[in-house]
DNA sequence: GCATCTTATCGTTCTTCGTCGATGAAGACG
DNA sequence: CGTCTTCATCGACGAAGAACGATAAGATGC
């Protein structure tokens, strides 16, 4: 059975919580830690992650209203986001669900506390 | 040259140990975390850190020769840090005695764990 | 004094970032 | 079919970043 359009429902797939056995130390780790944080070195995109956190259910481009930017501004900042690999983006008919990944900003706090 | 390093006396002050009761979340936490990560958000500032936090003795001029990178181009990430608040440096005779800063290291974890 | 050592800063060049408006692509809905 | 709506991408432009060599500033030692 099959509904015509699902309302909201989770397009996140359910965090895996496997563990990550990678060092947190070593080149390889300082290439990382640099690429994460400075995806996350602007503002507008520590504000997309808060809003992606908060509301765990995902969201699409609801983003570009709480952001006093234009729309492909905006686009710009969720690929920036996306290529760090700290978010997700499914396709959901004409819009676009966003979530953040979970083993990503894992790994950045276990980055970041092997400082 | 290569000369030995100085006798180790602690320019870096003990760590103050006290807690930082500034929220991790709001519009000041967003600038603050997105601006501690840009610090950080290049590799030779990450390995800069990492020497910093290994020898808690602090360290003048022998980053330089732990990276490939020229005087001057060093010198210009140890003042992005600095800038950051993430890292003191301490003039000492001709030379500079750079150590990092505790407190903002917690703030940026506590930042980070925020997330 | 002068020479030396260490570090910061200046000037230059090249690249990347941030922002916007405009345009394009893909579905949804008449 | 056409028309929205939603989002990504393109092009442009100014701002900032990264790297270097050269130079200046400040302390030490002769």
């Amino acid at each position: 059975m099959k509904t015509t359009t699902p309302p909201l429902e989770s397009c996140c797939a359910p965090d895996d919580e496997r563990v990550d056995l990678r060092p947190v130390e070593g080149d390889d780790a300082d290439e990382e830690l640099a690429s994460l944080s400075k995806a996350i070195g602007h503002p507008a995109r520590v504000k997309i992650l808060r809003i992606l956190v908060r509301r765990n259910s995902c969201i699409c481009g609801d983003i570009v209203d709480e952001l006093p930017l234009a729309q492909s501004t905006v686009s710009q900042h969720l690929k920036v986001l996306k290529d760090a690999g700290l978010i997700r983006g499914d396709v959901d008919g004409p819009r676009v669900c966003y979530c953040i990944e979970p083993r990503s900003l894992r790994r950045l706090k276990a980055l970041i506390g092997g400082l």
